[in-house]
DNA sequence: TTCAATGCAAATGATTTGCAAAACC
DNA sequence: GGTTTTGCAAATCATTTGCATTGAA
């Protein structure tokens, strides 16, 4: 899926670096909606030069280009996905976990909304609790 | 609707302060959905005393308490609000501005989802283009 | 009176920026 | 070769924390 990548920025004329071409890869094969310090961490140790601003910058322009999002979260974190695909977000509101879920097909874009608002697409988030939490947190504030 | 704000602080026997019940009134009156800094600076003018780390503290608790909400965003920037009704965000992606909308009443909460995880509520965004923005931006990148 | 909430200032954490050197086309 | 991207370090921005003081119950 990273060729497909790597024709895409040539056609468009965007460079093509091989950081760029590693912060992509590591969003692609990583499904947890990683932070910029996540993606940092595990791409410097093979890449020993690569420094955490690259990383910022590189996760900002791939967004620009539409080859990436950045997560809508709740935390002030950014976290960053490759999966362009239509889909939710279960978020776990202890441990703040992202985890993808299919898209409800019944969910739709409103027709009409005020204020000359154009609707583009829907970021939908099912807030919860996780598997893990559940078990630890157990049942409190009923 | 600060009365019962008031009154509920008691019967929890949660401390009822000057700035927390300033904090509570500005989010509450407030649809814009402001960031801890726009409310700090909006009631200093009245509390010159106030300190920013005060509103912050404030609008930690009050979301602990079930008073007030924190959404999520794309930026990065904690935006609060005291809408607790169910409804949804239109999300400006070039201002960032967000206005609530009425939510749409089929939408409803998945019932198997993964991972033993338990589905509390939904936070649902519609990213697109505001009205003064469209007029702004015009269309690019197609 | 007593304990939690506040104000201040300093600390932290995430992200951005200026600039010279390196890399891409 | 010319221009864009990178790495580094310093700067900035949002938020949190320690601690003495104030204030609500």
């Amino acid at each position: 899926m990273c060729s497909r990548f790597a024709t895409e920025c040539r056609r468009r004329g965007v460079r093509l670096t091989e950081q760029r071409l590693a912060v992509y890869r590591a969003l692609a094969r990583d499904a947890t909606h990683p932070t910029a310090e996540t993606v940092y961490a595990r791409l410097r140790v093979a890449m020993l030069g690569l420094s955490r601003a690259s990383v910022y910058r590189i996760l900002e322009s791939l967004e620009m280009e539409g080859f990436s999002r950045r997560v809508s979260t709740t935390d002030g974190v950014g976290r960053f996905e490759a999966n362009l695909a239509n889909h939710q977000h279960l978020v776990c509101r202890y441990c703040g976990r992202i985890t993808d879920f299919e898209a409800d097909p019944g969910i739709t874009l409103p027709k009409g909304v005020p204020g000359g608002f154009v609707p583009e697409r829907l970021d939908v988030s099912i807030i919860g609790t996780c598997g893990k939490c559940r078990r630890r947190v157990g049942r409190h504030n009923a």
